[in-house]
DNA sequence: TATTGTTATACTCTATAACTATA
DNA sequence: TATAGTTATAGAGTATAACAATA
C-alpha cells in the first residue's frame, strides 16, 4: 500500500510543527535569560559562518537590515559576539562569536539533545534507524531546490 | 546497524526545524497580511477547540493572559472570530471561527499542503511511506509523556 | 551608482499591575 | 477566596526613512 504525496504532507504538517513545539519549549525553558529567539538565531548562524555580515545575519534570521544591526549591537554589547572589520571589503564587519557566545550556543544544543535522546529512547534500535534514514530523505524532498547560505 | 539515541536526536535536530523553516517561509508568502504568526496559531487552536476560552488560547499560543485577550479583540475586529458569552459559566467567553476565520485557516493550510505535496513528489512511493511511518513513530515518543490540550 | 552598515523615529506586540465580574 | 477576562501603562523589538562610508 503505498502513501500518496498527499497523505504524506498531511503528515509532514501534523507532525513537524508539533515536534518544533516541544523543541521551542525544552530550549526556552533552558535558554540563557533574556535571549530572544533571534537572537538564538543570529548566534547559531554566526556559529556556522564565522566571519559573517550584518547582511547575512539579517538574511538568514529574517530581519531588516536596520533591525539586524540592532540585534548585533545587543549581542556585541553582552559579550557574545564580536565585530571587527573586514580584511578587504571596508564597508563590511566580521562577526564572530565570543568564547562566550559559543558556549552558549554549544550548551543550548547539547541540553536539547539530551532531551531529545531521552525521548528517543522509548523507540527501538530498528525505529530509530527508520526515523533517521526518513528525516534524511525528507530533508533532501523538502529542501530540494532553493537552499539558503 | 542500530542507530544510537543519540545519532537519531542529532539528525532530528537538524532536520525538524530546517523543515520548519521551509514551511514557515512558504506560510509567510501566501498567508493573509497583516496576520501575524501568533493570531494565526489562535484561529488554528480556535479552529480545533470550538468554543474555547480566551485562557486557553494564552496558553496554547504562549502568551499572558492580558495579551491574548488583546489578540482576540483584534481578532474579533477583523471579523475572523466571534466571542459569545459562554452557555453555563457567566466569566468566560466562547470563541469560535466565523467563516471568514475557518477560510483563513483553511486556504493557508490547503497551499502549505499542496507545497509539499509537490516537494514529497520527488520521493518514491516506497519512501513515503517510510517518511509517514517514521514521523508517527517520532510524534509519539517526542510528545510522549506531555500532551497539550 | 550600488552596497554595507548605522542612526532616528514610530508602530506593534507583549508583559506587569490593577481592576471587575462571577464562581 | 479563586478564577475568567479586561484595561492601563510601560518596555522590547522591528520596520521605514534617512544618512555615512566605501566599492
Amino acid at each position: 500500500m503505498p502513501t500518496s504525496s498527499a497523505q504524506c504532507a498531511q503528515t509532514v504538517l501534523d507532525v513537524v510543527p508539533a515536534v518544533m513545539r516541544v523543541l521551542r519549549a525544552e530550549m526556552r525553558r533552558h535558554r540563557a535569560p533574556a535571549l530572544t529567539v533571534p537572537q538564538f538565531r543570529a548566534l547559531v548562524w554566526i556559529e556556522g559562518q564565522p566571519g559573517t555580515s550584518v547582511s547575512q545575519v539579517a538574511e538568514h534570521v529574517g530581519l531588516t537590515r536596520p533591525s539586524a544591526s540592532v540585534l548585533v549591537e545587543a549581542l556585541v554589547r553582552r559579550r557574545l559576539v564580536t565585530r571587527r572589520p573586514h580584511p578587504t571589503d571596508r564597508r563590511r564587519v566580521t562577526l564572530d562569536l565570543t568564547a562566550g557566545g559559543l558556549a552558549v550556543v554549544q550548551a543550548s544544543r547539547e541540553r536539547t539533545l539530551a532531551f531529545l535522546a531521552e525521548r528517543l529512547g522509548a523507540l527501538s534500535d530498528a525505529q530509530r534507524a527508520q526515523v533517521t534514514e526518513a528525516l534524511i530523505g525528507l530533508r533532501q524532498s523538502v529542501l530540494a531546490p532553493a537552499d539558503e547560505s
